[in-house]
DNA sequence: GAAATATCAATCAAAATCAATCATAAACAA
DNA sequence: TTGTTTATGATTGATTTTGATTGATATTTC
């Protein structure tokens, strides 16, 4: 008897690669999600990159180009195309974890405007760190970084990167462990800046995972000065694992109640990011 | 490792049609569920895949769709059908290029299936490495990589993964130098699967870059056994950067003249994937 | 700055897909 | 059986998508 397993589309994949059946191509809604998708997850995308992922010729990719803008879904650059506003707007009413992103941008510019040409800095996997990326431009820096997801818009932006590596946590795009924790010891920072989850006067910064905290308060150990970046939807939250009290880093958010905000700073010191 | 569900005789006839035995078909009702069932596991169906896979005209899966969506079931499009008000958003970013990709998947494959459950392995940054992801599937392994291209793919699949981290190259997307080289040296293998650019029976493997060289050659030597995967254009090239000689890894590869192939083999063991 | 290289938009022919039609095969009822 | 209905597969020409080519434009390199 022969069973089969339809969870598990490894089968069924094996089978049309193998015997190189009919659709060994991408219809146009696949080749166009492909392209949002990418977008989306890497910030830019070259014309070329496309054509060799595709295996589509590049006036398809072209149209497809094209037709996407038409959609206002990306911007046309020359050799490719870059992710419009009107579509980061889009994810954050989906997406939570892009949810207040115009603050975040906001909190990373200022974040990015601590740091001077030259430097070497640590930057934490997560979101809002990933929106400094575009502010690093042309500063001469050297980064090191947990975040996978910070790499290509690093390597985009001509950024000198380093990866810690280590074991890949998929949910957050972040590596840790004992080997996370050995590269980051080979590094010395000006500045480190870290995602949270709470922010709390009494439990100081916490976030979910105990690994990504040790993570976190190394880099923090590791640099001259810290700031943690936040939004205002932190404020008062407790995870369970804590980084640090707010004592030990600075903190940049978007907004804070006016009691919360002397409270904080009786601890340390805050820059709030206000429009 | 073949899973097995009993419960679904779709797939199951679907099987019998991809094996050709004569006189067996799928009723209407039967098609249409298999329909639904492919478009709510992928996303997306091509018509091509679908006549082939219930071994139906395309003038009948037409039918089908077009009822289907009339039905409001589904939603056409120039060559197959999307799920309706499902954004294509959640596919995975996975590369489709098919250029050059059967024997890729070939060597691959083959690749693969000298890998035991359980097993440790390094595997190179490189395409040919890459198309060994899908193969690799509830094995239980531990994956040690330093090619950045990878992480993503390994992750969709479940599988628990190492990345190196040191300074990254865009161009190859592997991470090199020292602290790649320490990385690495936390880690024992069982098996470790490399791609070159050059093989040649007196300069042995080689590939462009020095650094990158030098990955290959500690991984090679910290793994019981080494695995060079290639593609026969690569027969009697010789790149800048020597990697080691013949005799040090075993040669999997889709094609080879027999003279080159005598050769080869009184220095090592070669695997032929050609039929 | 000029030359070399890469990208672009427009065009056209080829290929794939489509809807419509028709003849045949199967299923069904009397 | 016979006739009727339904489903199927093949064919056709129209439509859509695609890939290659071209000359123009932009970018990079020296």
């Amino acid at each position: 008897m022969i069973l089969i397993d339809i969870s598990s589309n490894i089968i069924f994949n094996r089978n049309i690669t193998l015997f190189k059946k009919a659709g060994d191509y991408l219809l146009t809604n696949e080749r166009h999600a492909y392209i949002l998708k990418k977008l989306e997850k890497k910030r830019t995308v070259k014309i070329q990159e496309l054509v060799e992922e595709t295996a589509a010729s590049e006036s398809t990719i072209r149209r497809d180009l094209t037709e996407l803008e038409s959609q206002q879904k990306l911007e046309r650059v020359f050799g490719g195309a870059i992710l419009t506003g009107h579509i980061l707007k889009e994810q954050s009413l989906t997406e939570k974890s892009t949810q207040n992103l115009s603050e975040k941008v906001q909190v990373a510019q200022a974040a990015a405007e601590l740091i001077k040409k030259g430097d070497s800095i640590f930057l934490d996997a997560g979101t809002t760190t990933f929106q400094m990326i575009p502010f690093l431009e042309n500063k001469d820096l050297v980064v090191v970084t947990n975040g996978l997801n910070l790499v290509d818009a690093l390597n985009e932006y001509g950024i000198k990167t380093y990866l810690t590596g280590g074991l890949y946590k998929s949910k957050t795009s972040a590596f840790v462990g004992s080997q996370t924790v050995q590269a980051i010891k080979n590094y010395r920072f000006d500045i480190c800046f870290l995602g949270v989850n709470g922010l709390h006067e009494e439990y100081g910064y916490t976030t979910p995972d105990p690994e990504e905290a040790a993570i976190k308060q190394l880099a923090s150990s590791l640099s001259r000065k810290s700031f943690v970046l936040a939004d205002h939807s932190k404020i008062n939250q407790v995870s369970f694992a804590k980084i640090m009290d707010l004592e030990n880093a600075m903190l940049i958010i978007d907004s804070i109640p006016t009691e919360t905000l002397d409270i904080f700073r009786k601890k340390t010191s805050v820059k709030v990011v206000h429009e």
